[in-house]
DNA sequence: CACCCTAATGCAACTATTCGCAATAGCGAG
DNA sequence: CTCGCTATTGCGAATAGTTGCATTAGGGTG
């Protein structure tokens, strides 16, 4: 409860309101193990509020996003994924062949800023980022 | 003509059939200036054969993407945008204040992707990437 | 030129996500 | 504790994109 009760009051500080829609999707988020994505928060919250609206899940989770406490990404498939922004920020490779998923530590990405800002004097904003391409597993087995 | 002549001498290689449908695809998304979204695309060939459906042209682009003729770049809004892939490979940063879209060169992408073959042994396939963030004009604003 | 195999098309139904709007309900002020 | 402002909700309709399937039509073969 301690850690919710900081981000309520970051959320509080923003001005935004405390519903109890937004703490049914907040610890959704929260409890997920790694990805989670907008239906399976849909159903976990319709487990203790059947009411609860699509679009609501969708507008919270742009609120979170907007305040940086969660990432979305974009994975491949056909929804997007969700995910708790923690201390250690990371990024995923994902596998065109096997479909795996390897997470990618964010150094990389962040070297990568810091070329582009002096480059171009863009402040590059890389929350989450999903690279495609194949692992080294089914590069072995190509030969 | 010419390198109509040679995109479709590419497709009948793959083993791919030469339909009107994909012709016209083919040409809108070649005579577009830069980008092109799948309605932009629908529309201009409804033009020519207003029996033309959605699915076709997404079909046809997923056979391009795949060919490496097109890229598929998210770029923010509701629609995914097209482009025809030239010599000159390139990346968008994207400014979340003004909206803009500058280019980026490839160099910085593909360090990138030598550092994670390096790393991770993962050979990372970023065809067209685009960054978030905030431009050089708009940060001066911010002061 | 006619035939056949199968890739590609059009259609209709379906999924993920967004948007406008009227009704509801946080939460700060009195 | 009550009042009122307005952010948030639920709903219903709309949009982008996908999928299954029966029909059509490239294009290689004889």
């Amino acid at each position: 409860m301690s850690c919710q009760t900081h981000t309520v009051q970051t959320l509080k500080d923003a001005g935004h309101r405390l519903t109890p829609q937004r703490l049914l999707i907040l610890s959704a988020v929260r409890h997920s193990e790694g990805h989670i994505t907008a239906g399976e928060i849909l159903d976990a919250v319709k487990e203790s509020y059947p009411y609860i609206d699509t679009s609501t899940v969708y507008r919270t989770l742009d609120m979170l996003k907007q305040m940086r406490l969660v990432s979305e990404t974009h994975m491949g498939g056909d929804q997007h994924h969700y995910e708790w922004v923690d201390a250690e920020r990371h990024h995923h490779m994902i596998c065109h062949d096997c479909d795996r998923v390897a997470s990618m530590d964010d150094s990389f990405i962040e070297a990568l800023g810091k070329q582009i800002i002096n480059a171009y004097n863009f402040e590059a904003d890389i929350e989450h980022l999903a690279v495609f391409g194949i692992c080294g597993d089914c590069r072995n087995e190509r030969g």
